[in-house]
DNA sequence: AATATTAATTGTAATCATTACAAATTTAAA
DNA sequence: TTTAAATTTGTAATGATTACAATTAATATT
C-alpha cells in the first residue's frame, strides 16, 4: 500500500518522504476532502513532528504536480481532493460532508467559450444530505 | 436606472441607501465579477467617505436576501455577481477575466444525490482565454 | 566513513482578506 | 425638535496562508 504510494509519488517527480507520503496517503485512504487543519491534527498523531507548514508546503507541491485538485467551495475553506478525474461535489451546509458524484455530461452553449482553452472544470452544488434531512 | 435599482432593492427588503444603491448598481452595469477592493476603489472616487467594511456589510446583507450570488473560483479571491441565474464562470488563468457561458443542460449520476436537498449549483471552467491565445 | 552539498522540514513572523465592535452619522419616529 | 433606530465608518481582532531563516535529513564527494 504505502509502496503504491511511494511509487506514485515518483513517478509524477516528487521525492517521497515521510511526510509527504503520509499526507497523500491520507488523500487515498479517507475521501473526504480534508482542510489542512484536519489533516494536520489527524496526521501530528502518527508525526509528533509535523508542522502545518509542511501540510501547506506539500499541497502547493502536489498541485504543482498535478496529482491532486483544490476545492473552492467556500470563500474560507480550501480542501484538497487526491481524486483529479473530473466529478462533482455535494457540500451539505448543515454537517458540512462533501459528497462526490459522477457527471454524466455537460451541454454548455458553445458560442461563447469557443476558442477558448479549457484546462479545468469544476461542478459543486449546495444543500442539504439526506441524513440532515431525516432530522 | 438608479430608480429601478431602489425599487429592486425595497422589493428584496433592502432600504435603499447611496451606498447600497451604488453598489448594486456597479454590480449591474460592470458584469466583471468584482471583489471587494475592485468595487470599493472604483466607488470611493465617488463616495470619498466609502469605507471598506460597508462594502463588505452590503455584500453579506445582499447575500442574505438572496439577490447576488458569490463567485469563489480562487482560494483567495472572492468575487460578486447580481445575475443569480444558473449560469457558468470561465476565468482566464493569464489576464484575470471571468466570462459568463450559458448551461443549457447538466446531467448526473442521480442515484448519489438521490433525496438530497439541492440549493445551489455552480459550474466553472479555467483555462486561456481567446484573447490571451492570440497573444 | 567523514565531510560537504543539497533538499526537506520546522517554527516564527509577516501578510492579507474578512469580521467584530464601538463610535459617529444619518434616517425615521414621536 | 427630541428621541430612537438604522446605517456607516474607522480601527482592532481574527484566521488562513505565505515568507523566511534556522534546523534537520538525505545525497554526493573525497
Ligand atoms: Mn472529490
Ligand atoms: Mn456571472
Ligand atoms: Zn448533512
Ligand atoms: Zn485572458
Amino acid at each position: 500500500m504505502s509502496k503504491n504510494i511511494s511509487e506514485h509519488l515518483k513517478k509524477n517527480g516528487i521525492k517521497p518522504s515521510l511526510q509527504r507520503t503520509k499526507i497523500y496517503e491520507y488523500l487515498i485512504e479517507n475521501k473526504n476532502h480534508p482542510t489542512v487543519d484536519q489533516i494536520y491534527n489527524d496526521l501530528v498523531k502518527d508525526i509528533p513532528t509535523l508542522s502545518k507548514t509542511t501540510v501547506y508546503n506539500t499541497f502547493n507541491l502536489f498541485m504543482e504536480k498535478n496529482i491532486i485538485t483544490i476545492i473552492t467551495i467556500e470563500e474560507n475553506e480550501t480542501r484538497y481532493d487526491a481524486d483529479t478525474t473530473f466529478h462533482g461535489h455535494f457540500k451539505c451546509d448543515e454537517c458540512g460532508e462533501v459528497y462526490d458524484f459522477d457527471i454524466d455530461d455537460i451541454q454548455i452553449n458553445k458560442d461563447i467559450l469557443k476558442d477558448f482553452q479549457i484546462n479545468e472544470r469544476h461542478l459543486y452544488f449546495k444543500g442539504k444530505c439526506k441524513d440532515c434531512l431525516k432530522k
